[in-house]
RNA sequence: CGGGGCGUAGCUCAGCCUGGUAGAGCGCUUGCCUUGGGCGCAAGAGGCCGUCGGUUCGAAUCCGGCCGCCCCGACCA
């Protein structure tokens, strides 16, 4: 894409409505506008990074065996009376009425409508078990929504559900996603720490929260230092296989929420030198919930000798839209975002450092078209614009390398190469640098 | 929902106390200059001062209602 070209309103000074540095900078890059309170539009360059971290959540459900569908924003109260959530979820649900004055609402979760859905079309324990999942916008009414999209009262989130004939089958599925959720936050470049989450009236243990480490978290976390370091991209995963005991060796150290704390056991079971103490954001959640919705809903299959058996049933979120103010709140610097490879709008930002000289543009321009051709996602910056103003807006935006030609390099066939994160420079020849980056 | 604050140019803000018909910096446009970290000079464009009403000869300014936004708290993917 050529930046002359490019809608990238990119701002200068802090907007006074942004307090921290996630909704800051999404602001001033360009990702977003604010359309009313907790309610934003995602630019092109913001929208090209919430479709990376999509696409990596679905690939990453798609790949333990999860399905995807897609259910509507708008359900009906109906739905809702009939697990009784109508009456109990208060103002933060957004009730509207059509024009035949039914009452409808703008989903803030799926259980019902996923609950009636799975009980329409299984009948039988031969059909489990079943996980469904979508990627759909959710809207909760929050009283004051803050911090950009990290807490807006509209949001994307996937959400899924698993269904299973018994407890040790929920497990199983509960274990899927436990996997499923340690490597897509992996590849988005996060650290993200499994904790254990109250499960309240339910009980039992079958209920976490992923919470990356940032300053500006909502919450105090305690850990041992050892998850952070632990890495799932380089393990096998079978999710055909028994997964018991890669999530018992993720859940077999210390970890907590503040609500969760127990401050004598954290100083019991880790070691002074490996007790973390930090914030984090939270940024999916998995929940086993038994028959919570399936008893009062009435889904019910048959059993091997014909028993009606009422199915145990998991929920499972993540944040989309929040990861993305989630991810710079984990990776900028004073200059700007620091964008992850995987979830980068662009991998490459192309300087033209000098647009009036001949040489020097139609270098950029054949690099640019041989990029392109090689599938390479380049942004060139090809304004005409000072040198400065043009780096300025690079680190903003966060790019993972840049590629600046200029003539002084130039002249003896260099350029000069960024790494965004690590600041480090190199040259390459001009003609070097393709090959580099079609890799 | 309780407490606090703020709505003036695209952005950050001054002006309001002490009413007299609107300003700065940045950004934008044009020209010149400059060209490896938001350069310089010059000339411009751009605002029914959130909204409705009241007081007044006259309201950005004083008073009231409403709307919107932000912060702290309680609540949350």
């Amino acid at each position: 894409m050529r930046l002359s070209q490019y809608f990238l309103p990119t701002l200068r000074e802090n907007p006074a409505e942004a307090q921290i540095v996630s909704h800051r900078l999404m602001l001033r890059a360009g990702l977003i506008r604010q359309q009313a309170a907790g309610i934003y539009a995602w630019l092109p360059l913001g929208y090209r990074v919430l479709r990376n971290i999509e696409r990596i959540v679905r690939e990453e459900q798609d790949a333990s065996g999860a399905q995807e569908v897609l259910m509507p924003t708008i359900q009906s109260a109906d739905l809702w009376r009939e697990s009784g959530r109508y009456d109990a979820y208060g103002p933060e649900m957004l009730r509207i009425k059509d024009r035949h004055d039914r009452e409808m609402l703008y989903g803030p979760t799926n259980e019902e409508m996923i609950t009636t859905i799975f009980r329409d079309g299984v009948k039988s324990y031969r059909d489990l078990p079943l996980n469904l999942y979508h990627i759909q916008w959710k809207f909760r009414d929050e009283v004051r929504p803050r911090f950009g999209v990290m807490r807006g009262r509209e949001f994307l989130m996937k959400d899924n559900y698993s269904f299973d004939i018994d407890k040790a089958g929920a497990t199983r599925s509960y274990n899927r996603m436990f996997v499923a959720y340690l490597r897509t936050f992996a590849r988005m470049g996060l650290k993200a720490i499994p904790m254990r989450a109250d499960t309240g009236p339910i009980g039992g243990d079958l209920s976490h929260e992923f919470i990356i480490l940032a300053e500006t978290g909502e919450s105090a976390v305690f850990c041992d230092r050892d998850l952070v370091d632990k890495d799932i991209l380089g393990r096998a995963i079978d999710y055909a296989g028994d997964l018991q005991p890669l999530v018992n060796e993720w859940t077999a150290q210390y970890a907590a929420t503040d609500e969760m704390h127990d401050a004598a056991r954290f100083e019991t079971e880790v070691p002074a030198g490996r007790r973390l103490a930090a914030r984090g954001i939270e940024v999916g959640h998995i929940f086993y919930f038994g028959t919570k919705y399936s008893a009062p809903m009435n889904a019910v299959v048959s059993g091997p000798k014909g028993e009606p058996i009422t199915v145990e049933m998991g929920s499972y979120g993540i944040g989309v839209s929040r990861l993305a103010g989630a991810i710079i709140e984990a990776s900028h610097d004073d200059a700007g975002i620091i964008w992850p490879e995987s979830v980068a709008p662009f991998r490459i930002g192309l300087l033209n450092l000098k647009p009036d000289d001949g040489a020097v543009s139609k270098a950029c321009n054949d690099l640019y078209a041989t990029l392109r051709a090689k599938g390479v996602e380049v942004l060139h910056d090809d304004r005409d614009l000072r040198p400065g103003a043009k780096f300025a807006d690079m680190d903003l935006i966060g790019l993972p390398w840049q590629v600046i030609i200029g003539p002084k390099g130039l002249a003896a066939g260099k350029v000069e190469v960024k790494n965004r994160a690590t600041g480090a420079r190199s040259e390459l020849a001009l003609d070097q640098v393709a090959a580099t980056f079609a890799a």
